[in-house]
DNA sequence: AACATACCCAACCGCAACGCC
DNA sequence: GGGCGTTGCGGTTGGGTATGT
């Protein structure tokens, strides 16, 4: 029954990953690209199953990630993208350069979904909690999932009433912008928010919102980061692809490449 | 200082989707 | 069209760290 788990076999290791292990994936996916996650482990001399790999790669090594806690903008955001996509994190994630999925879902979880109900809004439905109260006393049979925007199905009544809610929340009205939160980001979330086809096109999965926010905001961290030069890793996945036929060091990925390693240097150091 | 509890996040698991033959 | 292998995704867990008593 079933296919058989990737991690049965004897030998493969599990849990924490080293400093060494992670300079060793590094050195391999920037010299060979990213190619079939199967074979990665045993071509990178890493006793790891593929699937373990591409996770480390994709949510802590790959060098366009950003670091640190959400900006108030970019969580403002994501729980605009919640309330239109639900738990759909990698869709999430791709509109939010420089995030992965399990950054972005580990962050609902632990701060978004508190700070929701704090302010009373249901962080399932983002309906106010009372009024769901009394709607569930009116129809008790409707289930959460119900409540979730669905294409074509009054997609902008309930865009604006989430945005309503949101937008004029107790928390957005009387506490001031966090320390990190840019004046850009949260012309960014206004934009976002404000622009139709951007969100239809979220639905419809034609561009990716991220090409739009690298279009029109290139820097949202500082300019002196080299990483901010770069596209958007879903967007140019191919570019690492094309080192293998070209050589990394012509296009002058050194500095990724030492980037990278000084994530790692830096983790050493920390741990 | 020692212990308990809460919190955070990296990593794992299992299923679904996809692509190839 | 069905079988099989690979990759992607979302839910969950467990260990480390921070905070409280």
């Amino acid at each position: 029954m079933g296919r058989q788990p990737c991690c049965d076999k004897l030998g493969v290791k599990k849990g924490p990953w080293t400093a060494e292990e992670d300079k060793k994936l590094i050195k391999f996916i920037l010299t060979n690209g990213q190619c079939c996650w199967r074979a990665v482990p045993k071509l990178a001399g890493l006793r790891r199953c593929g699937k373990s790999c591409r996770l480390r790669w994709t949510n802590y090594l790959r060098p366009d990630l950003k670091r640190g806690l959400l900006t108030e903008a970019e969580e403002q955001l994501v729980i605009d993208l919640h309330a239109r996509l639900g738990n759909r994190w990698s869709k999430i994630a791709a509109r939010l350069p420089g995030r992965t999925d399990n950054e972005i879902k580990n962050h609902w979880n632990t701060h978004i979904k508190k700070k929701l109900l704090k302010m009373g809004i249901d962080p399932v439905t983002h309906e106010p909690l009372n009024k769901q109260a009394a709607a569930s006393s009116q129809d008790s049979s409707s289930s959460p999932a119900e409540h979730l925007p669905q294409p074509g199905n009054n997609l902008d009544d309930q865009v604006k009433e989430t945005n309503g809610v949101l937008l004029n929340s107790e928390e957005n009205s009387s506490s001031s912008q966090a320390e990190n939160s840019s004046g850009d980001d949260s012309l960014l979330l206004e934009s976002i928010c404000s622009d139709d086809s951007l969100l239809n096109s979220m639905w419809l999965d034609e561009t990716p919102l991220v090409e739009a926010l690298w279009d029109t905001t290139p820097n949202l961290e500082n300019t002196n980061n080299n990483m901010s030069l770069l596209p958007s890793w879903e967007e140019n996945c191919a570019w690492l692809l094309d080192c293998q036929d070209f050589g990394i060091h012509d296009f002058g990925f050194n500095e990724i490449e030492a980037n990278a390693l000084q994530t790692v240097g830096m983790k050493e150091e920390g741990h």
